[in-house]
RNA sequence: GGGUCGUUAGCUCAGUUGGCAGAGCAGCUGACUCUUAAUCAGCGGGCCACAGGUUCGAAUCCUGUACGACCCA
């Protein structure tokens, strides 16, 4: 066998490694054993030294570093909880042994940095007083035959420290470290609510309508039952079905999904625990988020003090409870609940330096709230009492009805949760809903569709109920200190991309791309083929794919017509724009006529010009997707 | 949505006025019995993000595109 040339780009690293697995298999060394025999993590090793120096243990983990000095070898080995060194003499080590898949002094060549390991021996301190396992025996577990980031510095570039995660984490423990406490801080909200007596629940994520929040939601279609359908916007509607149902305290850590924008506190996908609890009043939640806050605190973090958005907010005191109007009066010296009508309102926003007009005295204190009060809330706040104007979903307060039974709270000046008590009467709500979509519009964002399944649930009533769902990344986030959602959600959402490398190590082929929302370039078919003759077109990939697209814009009822639009778009011509090639109209009268002549059209009207391309890029594929169908949105179903 | 910036070897980064593409880590070969960013000697490794343009000549200047970051709304 030739030894392998002395190189290094990546993919060479790769076949170098590739080929030490070649030779360990010779030497009947398995390079991916299943059986591992760890009786000690390196943490214990460090932290429990008195205690087990010169006792024999077993480490397992990723080799971090490996200097080899003649006869003598150090390396790291880390494992979920840190490092210990590995000390290594060519006297001491057992020799190769394939039996127990264990390699002798002179194969250790053979491993590389990187590779998952695992070093049985005596816990011992070197000349120079570190603390270590001297191997007997090393037992090559995982062959890793990709390099690390470098042992420095790691990874700078942020966009690979978000799409390989994995690698940033395993440069920096305290990366890892967050993240575990991430997960200790959902065990621990579990911990609380199964304190006091809450049940956990699983709630669909795939839900026929998205009620319980004003956001746009992710669309679906559920196959099986040939049905159009959303993922969640929230659980609330769910967990009041269970309420209904007649559990009095219940939750879920729910995933939550939200097609809007990605910024800094944003993300699409993100976790809440929302609670439900029956024969409660929004008073209950004050008290319960509160608790839940400093429990997390102490319990997860082990101290009540944060750093949050440059102030030091401390969740061990009582939280401050001010009522809205109590907040405006003291950042504005302007009592709203004298005022009486929307005028003097109005006027006294006004003499604010606020000029935007507003329809109702509670719009008006709102406004004043958010403007004036909210930035100066420091907090921990609750803020409750708002306006019943504001306020659709939450019962009116029985002492003062202008206000509703709604909390808010408020950190270092923003707003981190809002919560009441749940409107449980039918009728009004039902009125109030049809209110706001009239309003509203067609805008997802400010209302969502009538849930008339739950209106039913209210029918048959339910206890009165409260509930909070605070998130759990912006608890991450203060409790972490951390400014940036992407720091907390380990795998955040991005563009898929595969890099160059990569095609080439596997071999991948580059497929003609079809991003939709490139500009698209339309042509009917003769044109395009007399183009495509003439030479105007260079295949920019050894496939060309031809997709055929049907665009449906009416379908049966009510007026029982089919009409289709066909068109192609042709991937692998052009690099900057969609090239879209038109196909017939399709009218039918039957919907078995219709299916007749979409299958007709799509494969008909593509081998027009199919025929053309094939002959003239004689060395390319022509390759055909399948028929993609777009139905025109339905209109008007209510009412 | 607006602005600013980035993209050079697997990783971290240089690259002057437009003139042969550079280093460290990692890799390969060898030496070395207490190293820990080991050291020493030697050897390789590049679609300078992509596509156009200007130019005798472009990593460098111009335009566009992609992906991303930061800031603002």
């Amino acid at each position: 066998m030739s030894s392998p040339s002395p190189s290094s780009s990546l993919a060479q690293v790769r076949q170098a490694r590739l080929d030490k697995i070649q030779r360990l298999r010779e030497m009947g060394l398995n390079p991916y054993p299943s059986r591992a025999s760890r009786t000690h993590f390196c943490a214990d090793i460090l932290e429990r030294f008195e205690e087990i120096e010169g006792q024999k243990v077993t480490v397992a983990g990723r080799l971090m570093s490996w200097r080899k000095h003649g006869a003598l070898s150090f390396g790291h080995v880390q494992d979920q909880t840190g490092r210990v060194q590995l000390y290594v003499r060519r006297d001491t080590l057992l020799p190769t042994d394939a039996a127990e898949n264990r390699l002798g002094y002179e194969h250790l060549n053979l491993l590389d940095v990187g590779d998952i390991v695992e070093a049985e021996g005596e816990v011992v301190r070197t000349e120079r007083g570190e603390i270590s396992v001297k191997a007997e025996r090393i037992r090559l577990l995982t062959k890793s035959i990709r390099p690390l980031p470098e042992k420095w510095h790691g990874i700078q570039d942020r966009e690979i420290i978000l799409r390989k995660r994995y690698l940033d984490v395993t440069h920096n423990p305290e990366q890892l470290k967050r993240y575990e406490l991430i997960s200790r801080m959902v065990f621990e909200v579990r911990r609380f609510l199964d304190a006091r007596g809450f049940l956990e629940f699983q709630t669909p994520v795939i839900q026929p309508q998205y009620g319980g929040g004003t956001a746009r939601p992710f669309t679906t279609h559920v196959n099986a039952l040939d049905c159009d359908m959303y993922l969640a916007i929230s659980h609330e509607l769910y967990l009041k079905r269970l309420i209904a149902a007649g559990f009095d305290r219940v939750y879920t850590v729910g995933r939550y999904f939200r097609n809007e924008g990605i910024d800094r506190t944003h993300h699409p996908e993100f976790s809440m625990v929302e609670t439900m609890t029956a024969y409660a009043d929004y008073t209950f939640n004050m008290d319960l988020i509160e608790e839940l806050f400093r429990h997390l605190a102490t319990h997860v973090f082990g101290r009540t003090t944060f750093n949050v958005a440059g102030h030091a907010i401390d969740f061990g005191q009582p939280w401050r409870r001010v009522s809205m109007a109590d907040a405006v009066l003291e950042a504005t010296g302007v009592d709203f609940r004298n005022i009486t009508s929307p005028d003097e309102a109005n006027a006294r926003l006004r003499e604010m330096g606020l000029t935007e007009e507003q329809p109702t005295v509670g719009h008006a204190m709102a406004y004043a709230f958010e403007e004036k009060a909210a930035p100066g809330l420091i907090g921990p706040a609750l803020v409750y009492g708002h306006p019943v104007e504001i306020s659709p979903l939450a019962k009116p307060m029985a002492e003062d009805p202008r206000f509703a039974e709604r909390f808010e709270i408020f950190i270092a000046g923003m707003e981190c949760g809002d919560n009441w008590s749940e409107q449980n009467d039918p009728v009004t709500l039902l009125e109030r809903w049809k209110q706001a979509r009239d309003l509203a519009g067609a805008d997802p964002e400010e209302h969502h569709p009538l849930d008339y399944d739950f209106i039913e649930v209210l029918e048959h009533g339910i206890p009165p109920t409260t509930g909070i769902g605070p998130g759990i990344e912006r608890m991450a986030m203060i409790f972490l200190e951390l400014e940036n959602i992407d720091d907390i959600i380990f795998f955040p959402l991005m563009k898929p991309v595969v890099s160059p490398v990569n095609r080439a190590i596997y071999g991948i082929e580059e497929r003609p791309g079809l991003p939709s929302r490139l500009p698209a370039v339309t042509l009917d078919p003769e044109s395009f083929s007399q183009l495509v003759r003439d030479d105007v077109f260079r295949p920019l990939a050894k496939t060309i794919l031809v997709r055929p697209h049907l665009q449906v814009w009416a379908q049966g009822a009510p007026r029982k017509a089919w009409h289709a639009t066909v068109s192609y778009e042709i991937g692998g011509l052009l690099d900057h724009n969609r090239l879209v090639v038109t196909g017939p109209t399709l009218t039918a009268q039957s919907e078995e006529e219709f299916e007749r002549l979409c299958e007709a059209a799509t494969e008909n009207g593509a081998n027009g010009f199919a025929e053309t391309l094939k002959e003239k890029f004689r060395g390319c594929r022509v390759e055909f997707a399948p028929v993609s169908r777009e139905h025109a949105p339905r209109v008007a179903q209510e009412g």
